[in-house]
DNA sequence: TTTAACTTTAGACATAGTATAAATTGACAT
DNA sequence: ATGTCAATTTATACTATGTCTAAAGTTAAA
C-alpha cells in the first residue's frame, strides 16, 4: 500500500521493505496483535524478515505515536493503533481485545484523587462478548 | 502468625509451612508483589523453598480465592490480597501500584454496551504519584 | 504400618522480550 | 560512479517469567 510508505514518513520513520512489511501487518492484523503474532504474519510474504526486526520496528512505531501498547494479556504486550483514547473489553473465552469507544462510558471522579496526577486512565471490562 | 493458619483453613487449603510462609509473605508485601518477589520474601526467613513451591502456592492461593491476579505490569502477573472490586493506580516513576477505592470513582454506561456481558470491570489509572 | 494421596523439589522446558556484534544496506558528498 | 559514514538488519546469545515433569518426601487414615 502507498498509503503505509506515507504513513512512515509523515512520522519521520525510514521507510525500508521490512518496516513497510511491519506496519501493513500490524495494521491488517486487526485485533491488538502480539509482537510474535505481528511477525508470523510478516514472514508469509518476507520470509527472511528476522524477529528481532519486527520487534525493533514495533517499538519505533511506538516511539513515533504509530501504535500504542496495551498491558491487557497475560504475559504478552500487545500492539494497538488506536492512539487515541478508549476502553478495553476482553472476551475472556475467546481471549480477544476490542476497543470500546470513549464516549460509551463515563467516568467520574478521577480528578478527586488528591495524591495522583492523573496522565491518562482507561477502563478494563471483562467477560463474555453475546453472539447475535 | 496463627491468623494464617485459619485463613488458610478457612479456604480449604491443606497447611503446610511452605504455603503458611508463601501466605505469609505475600500478604507483608504489600503493594501487588510479583511471583519472584514472593519467593525472594520467602527465602530469607525459609532458604530451601523451591521456586516451584511459591508459584503453586500463589496459584492455588488465586484458585481458592484468597488472592486475585492483576494484569497491569509489563511482562509481570502481580497478585494482591485485594479480592473485593476496585480500581488501580500505576506510579509511573516508580512503577508502584495503588488501590483506589471502588467508590472514589463512578463508571456509567457499562450496561448499555450492547454486545458485551461485563463480568467485571475496573479503572486502571496512569501518572504520577503526588509528593507531599 | 502400609498404602494412597498430596506436596515439594530440582531441573528441564516454553515463551516473551532485550542486547550485541557482525554484516548489509542506504544516503550522499565528492 | 565511488568511497565513506550512518542506519538498518540479522543471527544469536541472553534474561526473565512462568509451566511441566518425574522423583522424592510427607501426611492422613485405614
Amino acid at each position: 500500500m502507498q498509503n503505509i510508505l506515507i504513513l512512515l514518513q509523515e512520522h519521520k520513520i525510514q521507510p525500508t521493505p521490512q518496516r513497510i512489511a511491519t506496519t501493513q501487518a500490524v495494521l491488517d492484523a486487526g485485533s491488538h496483535p502480539s509482537a510474535d503474532e505481528v511477525w508470523e504474519r510478516v514472514k508469509t510474504d518476507h520470509p527472511t524478515v528476522s524477529r528481532a526486526t519486527v520487534y525493533n520496528t514495533l517499538n519505533l512505531l511506538v516511539e513515533k505515536g504509530v501504535l500504542k501498547t496495551q498491558i491487557i494479556k497475560e504475559g504478552k504486550v500487545v500492539f494497538d493503533p488506536c492512539v487515541e483514547p478508549h476502553h478495553h473489553f476482553i472476551d475472556e473465552e475467546s481471549d480477544e481485545i476490542h476497543d470500546i469507544p470513549w464516549d460509551a462510558l463515563k467516568v467520574k471522579g478521577e480528578d478527586s484523587l488528591k495524591d495522583f496526577e492523573v496522565r491518562e486512565y482507561q477502563v478494563v471490562l471483562r467477560g463474555r462478548r453475546k453472539k447475535k
